[in-house]
DNA sequence: TACTACGTTTAGTATTTACTAAACGTACAA
DNA sequence: TTGTACGTTTAGTAAATACTAAACGTAGTA
């Protein structure tokens, strides 16, 4: 009994709808991305409704946010008012644009926090033991962020990060 | 006016739990580990129900899969039927360790579906032109996969991902 | 044995988040 | 100008998740 095109597509769409979950995001965005991932040809905001099941409202805000975070592009024809959407397939410049998107918003306001806090301690500074023992953690916990947030910068400026760069971060990780 | 130490313990408490929040914990997970973060001492449950105003139920749950995730360890003192809880104060251990938990559970299994489409693909192909596309492009996504899995992998392996490491992968990607 | 001091489980509630249905705005077409 | 074909916004609902309160299990103690 095999399978047809229809129903690998909805497994396959499925899964994704699970990725997405667990990477915190919204299932109908992973089912979203699923669609145009696998088809062959642009589609309008109302075929990807008829294909994930989801509502136009649904779609019109979960695409948009794909958007933003480059995992879609949108495109236009030439005398025809509707939106085209396309999967990105290079998931490299993918999760670079996602991280960028993270620098941004909220990630880096919780960053900041800790970095408040490390303000707070030294403007009142009383030379105690317990104040060193709490200053001493926060800023190792600043420090690790910096860490993070450094090379996730890195990742960003790369012009490619590649399966050849991937590789190269394994070597030097041996 | 001084800011007391209660104070910048709350704000920080605070931070940490929208940074767990940020990336899909619940909240008081962020709030126990910080209690603990910044207690110079073992914590028992109680102490941390007092300090984060969660209820007993909740941080039972929640410091257990805390320590499941290596982010605090639990510990006994002679004598007492207490658990003490402390905090992990070696963040790229933690990073290793939940890196180790997500290889099993969910992220392992949501990898294998796109591993079991491939297959599907393989076991009912018919040669025309949507199977090759579709095929090529669930193949592209499932190498994706193993990359990021195989770094992954790596970053497990080692004794110790340190902030040393950390500055080895920015000069490669310089 | 019963009592106490703990951690865990459970059943229910509150909060948050994803989603729907429908109203709305806008640009183009007649 | 009115109508139509779209995308967006909004207000409300459904579903998922975090959390509470209280019952429970267990091991040690008298």
């Amino acid at each position: 009994m095999p399978k047809t095109l229809k129903k690998i597509k909805k497994d396959f769409t499925q899964g994704l709808s699970q990725i997405s979950r667990f990477w915190g995001f919204p299932k109908g965005m992973g089912a979203i991305f699923a669609v145009l991932y696998l088809s062959p040809t642009v589609l309008s905001l109302d075929e990807i409704v008829k294909e994930t099941g989801l509502t136009k409202g649904a779609v019109s805000t979960e695409v948009r946010t794909l958007a933003r975070m480059g995992l879609v592009h949108r495109s236009l024809k030439l005398g025809d008012r509707k939106d085209y959407y396309s999967a990105e397939t290079d998931f490299y410049a993918a999760i670079r644009s996602i991280l960028q998107e993270r620098q941004n918003s909220e990630f880096d306001r919780a960053i900041r926090s800790v970095k408040d806090t490390l303000t707070a301690i030294n403007e009142n500074w009383v030379d105690d033991e317990e104040w060193n023992f709490v200053h001493q953690r926060v800023q190792a916990l600043q420090e690790f962020f910096d860490a993070i947030d450094s090379l996730s910068k890195a990742v960003i400026r790369l012009e490619s990060l590649g399966l050849s760069n991937v590789t190269k971060i394994l070597g030097v990780l041996k």
